[in-house]
Order: C-alpha cells, then structure tokens, then sequence
DNA sequence: TTCATTTCTTAACCTATGTGAACGGTAAGA
DNA sequence: TCTTACCGTTCACATAGGTTAAGAAATGAA
C-alpha cells in the first residue's frame, strides 16, 4: 500500500532508497482512514498535519468574508496536502482540508516531520524539492490566471489533470480556475459546439 | 552594505549568526550593479542565478502568446528574486526579470548555491524558509485573486506594500494585480472620490 | 529650457463573467 | 421505492473590467 509513497518520493528526489531508509521514512507516519466530507483541517485551528493520499480524494479552499469558497488545491491518490502556513508556523490556518471521497492518507505530525528531516538529509531534501515544486506550479498558475481566459485556462486544465476532471465535481474545479459554474457549463458549452 | 543580507537571513532563520557564519554565507556571492532596464534573465535562456537586492528595484514577469507581459513579482532592497524553475532545473526560464531602477546585487550561482548549502545546515534551512514564505504568500495571494475584485485587491496591496505603491509605476501595480491599468486609474479615481 | 517619451487619466463603448432563477437529472438516505 | 438534496445546464439580465482612443502630466534626454 505505501508503494506509491516510495515511488512518489524516489521520483521527487530523483534516486531510489534502500529499503531501510525507507522503512526508516514511514516509521514516522501513521495511517488513518476518513469518510467523504470529512474536514481534515480547518481555518482558525491550528492544522496538526500534512498528509498523503494513499487512496481517495481530497481538497484545501479559502473561505472569504461573504462565506464564499475558492479551491486551492486538490489532492487525489499520490498528492501531499496541508495548510503550510499553519503546519509550519503552528498557528490558527487560514484553509480548509475536506476529503471528496472516503480516504486513505498518511498522517505526519510536526514533530515527526522536524525528527523525519534531522534524521537524513535525505529526508529534509525531498520536502525541499516537494516545496519547490509546488511552488513552481503554483507561481505558473497565478501567470496564466492573470495572462488567459477562463475558456483557456479550462482547456489547459483539462490536459494537464484530466484525472481530476474525471473526479472532481464542475463546481469545485470552476472554483479552482476562479469563476461560476455557470460560467464554467457555458464554456463547456461552447467547446462541444465548437467541435 | 551586506548588513541588510544579514539581518535577512537573521529575521528568517529567527536566529543569530555569528561574525564567522555570515563572512562564511557572503564569501558565496559576489556584487554586480546594473543600469535600470537591465535584463537579468530572461524566458527561454538559463536563469543562472539567485539575486539579492542591497540598492534598486527590479521585478519578474511572464509574457503570454499574444505577448500581453504580467508582473509576477516586485523586489526592492532586501528581496530576492530568480526565476525558480530555470535555476533549479537549469532548464529555459518561463519568466523574465528586469530591474526597474538602477541596482546593486549580491549574485549567487548555482554551484555556490549547493556549497553553500553542504557548507552549513543553517543555509539549508535559510533557502528552505525563503521558499516556504514565498510559497504561502503566494497563495493568498492566488486566493485572494480568486475571490475578491480588484478594487480590495489594490486596497490589501497598497497597505501591505506601501513601499511599493510609492516606488512601482502603477501600470506594473495594476499587472501584478491582475487588471490592466485604465481599471486601476479607475479604481484609483473612485476611492479617491469616496473620501 | 525644449522636445520626446513614458505614464496616468478620462470617457464611450464592448465583452466575459457574474447573478438569480428555473428545470431536470442523479445520487444518497430513509 | 420514494424523497430529498445536490449538481449541472440554460437563460435573461447585470456589471466589473477590457478596449480604443485622446489628451494631460510627469519624466528624461539634449
């Protein structure tokens, strides 16, 4: 079951571990299951964890002043998820973690995650390069959201995710790209006439 | 001149270097100025270096297929700025840097990069908590593009950044907001109306 | 100082996306 | 099976922000 979490790992690093430094590595992690719906973190408390999908879907959003919801990440088999801002600084989150189907993640706490990157460099190393990625993506999303139309960046989505577009319900991936579902259902509209 | 490096890494690492570290971290990097409107790298080409910003302004920007450009971030004294993706991967760059005023930086390489890094655990950490504080703001930021117009936008941007309000033409401002800037003049106009 | 260039503002008009509402389909629970 | 809540679609209308164009103001070079 935790095979993927080697793959994802010896992909990210771009090396393979031995088996007892991977051993070593999910020492420090706890399996936990949750139903659809579940919250797995929640703005104003402190979010205690970063997980991994092991099975299952899930997805992080802001909540703004007029209650409305804007998804930032979603997360399927294979993701990292968490509120890095409360994660790392331990104070109240500013985002929601609710899980889309019933789950199966890897659980590491704080302080497991300080002992996990102290114990191998290795280890500090992978969430480093974890990190840079998401951060790559994400400067890369905020660039196209700025630069290009929704009917676009809706075209861009559906290539790069499309297992996601299978999965995740319209409304929260109109969310993603920033606009309605209404809008979203009209630009779908629009490329199935198109063809 | 390199205080205001020091005292960067400092307030990041929350903790003290002592005189030997510091001269250690410097010894890496080597000072350059450039001409405003100086191109410090540029899409397609190898981003090479880190930049650390002693005196100047400069600002990273993407430039769609209808060569339509959008600010991706500003940096004044005390910021870094690199193009993330092409330095780590030694891959073309997606973005652009320029400086806006003339400048003085203190430059990194990659090769000193990873030294530095295997030199001293601390600077590990010091690039991991840079990253790790650009990535969540970068999030709010995205979620704040997401779910509020551009009138609170400009509001947030100008009291989290008034130094940036004062020294960045606000074409750029607008850009960075994600609006073109016949809508800040206009956004600008009805707040000032407002009072 | 003068001239040229860049930046900012204003205005009229346009368009992509938002809003509110209604309808039908589908999945989940009783 | 029935019921209910949720989700996607469509439509008519509203609006934030884009577009085009022109002139004013600021900046920089000579």
């Amino acid at each position: 079951m935790t095979n993927i979490l080697r793959e994802n790992i010896e992909k990210t690093i771009d090396q393979s571990l031995t088996d007892k430094e991977f051993e070593t590595f999910t020492q420090f992690f706890f399996q936990k299951s949750f139903d659809k719906k579940s919250i797995l973190a929640e703005e104003s408390k402190t979010c205690k964890y970063v997980y991994f999908i092991l099975k299952g879907s899930a997805y992080s959003y802001y909540i703004n002043d007029n209650g409305e919801k804007t998804v930032i990440q979603f997360a399927i088999e294979n993701y990292w998820i968490t509120d890095q801002y409360s994660f790392f600084s331990g104070k109240p989150g500013i985002y929601f973690i609710e899980t889309l189907e019933p789950i199966d993640v890897l659980v590491l706490n704080r302080e497991n995650y300080d002992q996990l990157c102290c114990s191998n460099q290795l280890f500090e190393r992978f969430f480093r390069l974890l990190l840079q990625n998401a951060f790559i993506a994400l400067q890369y999303r905020l660039a196209k959201t700025h630069s290009e139309e929704a009917e676009s960046r809706y075209l861009e989505f559906s290539i790069l995710y499309p297992h996601f577009v299978q999965r995740i319900p319209q409304y929260l991936i109109a969310s993603f790209l920033g606009i309605k579902p209404q809008s979203l259902s009209r630009i779908r509209k629009k490329i199935a006439d198109a063809k």
